[in-house]
DNA sequence: TTGGCGAATGCACTTGTGTGCAAGCGTCAA
DNA sequence: TTGACGCTTGCACACAAGTGCATTCGCCAA
């Protein structure tokens, strides 16, 4: 049976002629070695490849192991958010084992354990709905959590969210400076706290002024989705002119459908507003108007949270929503 | 300070008035325990919330860690090989440490270095140029290696590619049945093996046959690059009419520009063939014809490949792309 | 020559696990 | 009653690192 066979710090020590802790020694920053066993230890791991067991060092210190739970992770927002923390994690010196999770509480358990397993550090949340007590498990366990997007809030867990009021609210006010009377809202039932957030604000503020607003559930948070929510929305007389669609991947297929099924324009006959700031927002058959998610931030928010350790931990950090103007909103018009 | 405090097995094995030993063999498959220890322990370990430390595991036998090397992971198809690989391993027993790279050499070593830190069993590149002295390393210290859709050859590591010519050589079928007579093909400046095949081979049968084709190269995969290379190609007089772009990204930023700044009708006018079917790809924007890669298939084959492990080490597997037929080419029409 | 001092080095212990080996214990048959 | 046998269980070691402590070595000054 071939054994793995890894080059250890002892067969170092052994070829260089010195004892094991010279070898750990050299590869310590800080520790006193002479520049001459120094170079002997250098030599010889460079010529049997040696590299330190990380693992190992986990044992006793901490194991600069990062756990990002995530699910869905073809849609572009997640593989965005994916990319951008894993770059930061990477370049402040962690690793991070993804988890991917389907959306069912089962697979995410399975998941959060191997989390501890690892002895992880922090677990990293992007999406996916682990339960409150495996969570707490992990708190228990001395672990760091960091909540993106998520409402629960426990005690002992970091929670990063955007502000989806502002949105709604932002969302609202565009349409209406463009000149939409017949408001229409387009949600999925994943019914996540951000989406139904951003839908209640909309709908709420909206309905105080004496709006009538369409809503309309559509099924997951997918193209096909918002292309079966503009059938269902022109299928019937007096269509609105104005919608929001709670996430970009639905405003895509929802515009598509309403001009080729019901040749409407965009924005001459219905101004559309999305959310997330994708990268097919900005392609010429769309030029979507949307709000981004400042990730960079973000993730630079999560990094400092991991490397402070110490800081106050349980907080909850609120970031803006950048709004990205293009061209699926009428610009302004004189208000009359 | 605050010290990690993780719960380790000495602790459950106080608690429940046994030794490690019993401790540790409860947790291990077909090891001799009475039922009573083995209820103790279990009782025990729940009420302190024990879990096994993989990382100290690892020490002796294999870490069950797999390195997934990738670079720009936001791009659709990326995105879906990353989730269908973490997906598979995950579902296999095996944990995923995903390594976001640079395309320069230098982050990919860096990152690379760290898969050998953590003892990893396997690595797997999907995307970036390790060296290959790095790649040699890793097959030094035992580990598996499998490239995905990368020339380099390396004794001892795996390779799995998707046929590039077959498609190179379907695209040119496609559009010569669809009638086209002025041929295009449109390639990015990264010349990675699998592009160059497909361009090198829809470029030399077309010629064989005495057809000209006029290849234009844009700048990085992108949606902006297609639209780039459309605007170069149809700027001057007798543009093509049946244009094979190397991937689906810079096939749909292609057809944007051709008919929203040239007024042309596709597949009227221009017949445009991709390869990768993003999802985007079957947005009724684009109905885009294009080629799939059997990402599920790839995937088992790699997770067969690591659960072998004493399997043939050293081959390749070469899997065939599957045509998708959409609108974006013209049925066949009779050939006179 | 000797005392003192600082740098370098090795020993031994720590971390959390799995496991070979031997001892212990209980049961059953002769 | 005793020997044999099988199931449990604990001891001790291995794995690969980091580190406190004591020891050694070299150098310098008195």
């Amino acid at each position: 049976m071939k054994t793995r066979s890894f080059v250890s710090a002892r067969m170092v020590a052994e070829r260089a002629g010195v004892s094991r802790s010279a070898v750990s020694r050299t590869f310590t920053d800080g520790a006193s070695v002479s520049e001459e066993t120094r170079r002997k230890v250098l030599d010889a791991a460079g010529a049997l490849g040696y590299h330190v067991n990380h693992l190992a060092r986990g044992l006793r210190e901490r194991s600069n192991i990062v756990c990002l739970v995530v699910s869905n992770m073809t849609t572009p927002i997640r593989a965005r958010m994916v990319d951008i923390m894993t770059r930061q994690l990477q370049a402040s010196g962690w690793i991070t084992m993804v988890i991917n999770t389907e959306t069912d509480t089962e697979s995410v358990s399975k998941a959060l354990r191997q989390t501890l397993n690892y002895r992880a550090d922090a677990t990293v949340v992007l999406s996916g709905t682990p339960s409150a007590s495996l969570i707490e498990a992990c708190l228990a366990n001395g672990q760091q959590v960091v909540l993106i997007n998520r409402d629960d809030r426990l005690k002992g867990s970091s929670t990063l969210a955007v502000d989806n009021s502002l949105a709604g609210r932002e969302a609202l006010f565009l349409l209406q400076r463009a000149g939409c009377k017949r408001l229409g809202l387009v949600t999925s039932n994943a019914q996540t706290a951000s989406l139904v957030e951003r839908e209640r604000v909309f709908v709420d503020i909206a309905r105080a002024q004496g709006l009538n607003v369409t809503v309309t559930m559509a099924g997951p948070t997918t193209y096909e989705s918002g292309a079966d929510a503009a059938r269902r929305l022109f299928g019937r007389s007096n269509g609105p002119d104005g919608v929001f669609c709670v996430t970009d991947l639905l405003a895509l297929g929802f515009m598509d459908v309403a001009r080729d099924e019901f040749g409407l324009r965009i924005p001459e006959d219905l101004c559309v507003v999305g959310f997330d700031d994708i990268e097919q927002a900005d392609w010429r058959a769309y030029q979507l108007t949307t709000f981004a998610q400042p990730l960079e931030a973000m993730a630079t928010h999560v990094v400092d949270l991991l490397n402070d350790s110490e800081g106050a931990s349980s907080d909850r950090k609120l970031f803006e929503p950048i709004p990205i103007w293009r061209r699926s909103v009428r610009p302004g018009v004189k208000t009359d």
